[in-house]
DNA sequence: TCGTTAACTCAAGTTAGTTGAATTATCAAG
DNA sequence: CTTGATAATTCAACTAACTTGAGTTAACGA
């Protein structure tokens, strides 16, 4: 997560075609089927250069050629869809008490996920224990080894140096290590490594709520509470990976200030309700509460409310998104409790006449979906063209 | 200011070249003075391709070749650098009740500047006197009218379709308007139009504070306070180009919340004043207030400095820039005080333990930061290769 | 039924990059 | 003060990848 500033690379005939096929794939990928003459419509190549790619991509068996699909008048086109067994994506979540694994296909579906108990955190040992699991992944989905495409690594932030004070907070034995650094090594893989709230906000697009949007924002209810901030299709990383920590602002509430988490993330509401004398670990129990209308749990969200709804708004006048997305470790009825639950003010850049989503939508709940967005950070990379910096 | 989901394009040899044309103005653009062999090794292009492109580029009359300079053994490399004649790039910033006009030349110094009152903010009328200072700014300049590259535009937000209640509040009549279409029909140029805080932001990469930054953060004192975001030294913009709208956030203070704009704003100031029978339309009087200790004015630097910190705080909780610059329309002695009053918490993820920029800076202040930045974006855009989406 | 339309292919042709050998100028070592 | 190592640069040949223009095929609609 180390940003250094990256110039740009030039641009030579073989880093042109690379270029090309990503974005061939983009096109396919946001289309489900496509013709070759749309894409080179949308691309600005020639007919004849999609098709050359194109036959490229199914040679190496990324692309399925469909059936010609006719719509008005001319030669129908032949229809190209992704391959799902045309490359898998690994994405891992490695928490202080447990490993998620889960593999994606092209098609960015789950093939295989597995939630294993980590007793020992040194890196040593994690990445041993990744190392069978991507085995098992590949030969339970039946996927080619070869056809491994990448790693995304969810970790808790923050990265880098930090401050003595916050330093090894969750993951003392890594505190000194460049985990991108590492895992490229140990995997021999290309890795992307981010916090668990830029990962969910990227499993979003996979078919969930952030799919086919350009700027959103997607707040994560995890430990405590995170933001993934999504422009232009791409995650904000900020200078040193770290952007997004909206936990730690404070926020004004009727009795004054407080720390956004400590009113609005799991960790507080469990706090909340232990105060009361009420054990609710997992998400069914939360829900259950929920759903017989507890009052604690009520005085916990009436309390959030208002918290939240700040939070809301600075995103929006900060970010500019076309919808916040709330999703993570919350049961949806919680989250779509809180959705209504925010007054949004009119004062914000978002209280706009014309806007095709929601302000606020809810996401993908449940504790896969950081680790499900990790190997979604490997399928953007790949259908995302970008003279890459070298 | 209407962002569409583009699309990436293709790359053909035609884009390529051109990509490669801007990604070698660039570099000569940081290093100031730079020979061919090193532009091939930080590009991962042959010397001969650089070669060959800065032969282009010289003929063009962008570059200038300057003496060979040795550096260790081995033949000295000749150097190149940007000839300050060969692109022009026009600053245009619109308010209620002024129009103000830079021209930078493509070193990005001002070869002209001026600040004309505006009488009536129709279309037609502000067009008529843009075109006619545009012509006055190369006359004056000496530039050839053929090498300018483009036009920013710094106009009043929030763009796209705001809620009714915003709409017209600045410029009533621009309010329907699409005025990047505009301006393009209108002046026959590549046009860029942003906010203040956004241009001012990138006027500090010419030369400023954000010079060789990758990830900083702007807050603008303009008539409210703005803050423009850069990442990857890139303009955040949001969905609808109104990202940074950070003076709508309300933030905790001692007595309860507060729009952040109304406690800490030029506005805000001169209200403050005014209400103890003190007018101080203008910077220096400002600046005069403060340096005679004015107790208003220090009541007023003391009642900012609180909501001021928890807006800096979270912008670099959700940032994490390298570093945040302070400017705009304030005098300096009053931003720097309000820079070293920010009691800065130690809770942001900012404070590490090593980091290369104070977290706060000051940045350009003055009436025309805003303008030139508009200019600035037009050198960024002709700098910054990128296989455009067309 | 026949002309129009549009996707697609084939076979040059073009652009812009790479490669490798030759040239030149400086540094450093003997 | 030569001499060899080093590095920038150019030249000429080569190559990759896209474009162009002339067919070919298949669907629609008058």
């Amino acid at each position: 997560m180390t940003t250094k500033t990256l110039h740009p690379a030039g641009a030579n005939p073989g880093r042109s075609r690379s270029h090309n096929r990503q974005m061939v794939l983009g096109h396919v990928r946001r289309a489900g089927q496509i013709g070759r003459a749309e894409i080179a419509r949308a691309s600005g190549l020639s007919t004849q250069a999609v098709s050359n790619i194109i036959a490229d991509l199914a040679g190496d068996g990324l692309l399925l050629e469909g059936e010609r699909v006719s719509s008005g008048r001319g030669l129908p086109a032949v229809q190209y869809s992704l391959n799902p067994a045309g490359g898998y994506a690994l994405g891992v979540e490695i928490r202080p008490d447990v490993l998620l694994v889960a593999l994606l296909d092209l098609n960015g579906d789950t093939v295989f996920s597995r939630r294993t108990p980590l007793v020992d955190t040194r890196p040593e040992e994690v990445t041993a224990q990744i190392l069978t699991l991507r085995k098992a992944a590949l030969t339970h989905a039946g996927g080619d080894p070869a056809r491994l495409m990448g790693a995304g690594i969810v970790m808790p932030g923050p990265f880098g140096t930090a401050s003595a004070a916050q330093k090894g907070l969750e993951l003392p034995e890594w505190s000194d290590i460049d985990a991108n650094l590492w895992f490229t090594t140990a995997l021999d893989l290309p890795v992307f490594v981010e916090n668990d709230a830029n990962a969910a906000a990227m499993a979003e697009r996979n078919g969930g709520a952030g799919e086919g949007v350009s700027h959103y924002a997607y707040l994560y209810f995890g430990a405590g509470l995170g933001l993934g901030i999504v422009t232009n299709g791409q995650l904000m990383q900020g200078a040193f990976g770290n952007a997004g920590e909206i936990g730690h602002i404070t926020v004004p509430s009727g009795n004054g200030a407080v720390v956004l988490e400590q009113a609005v993330s799991r960790l507080s509401l469990q706090a909340h309700l232990a105060e009361n004398g009420i054990a609710a670990a997992t998400s069914d129990a939360l829900a259950q509460l929920y759903d017989a209308s507890d009052p604690h749990l009520m005085g916990w969200l009436n309390q959030a409310a208002e918290p939240l709804t700040h939070a809301i708004t600075t995103i929006e006048n900060l970010c500019d998104p076309q919808t916040i997305i709330l999703g993570g470790a919350m049961p949806d009825q919680i989250l779509d409790h809180l959705i209504v639950a925010c007054a949004l003010s009119d004062r914000s850049v978002s209280n706009r006449d014309e806007r095709e989503l929601p302000r606020l939508m809810r996401g993908r709940s449940g504790r896969m979906s950081a680790t499900q967005g990790a190997a979604a950070l490997v399928l953007n990379h790949s259908f995302t063209p970008r003279l890459t910096p070298h």
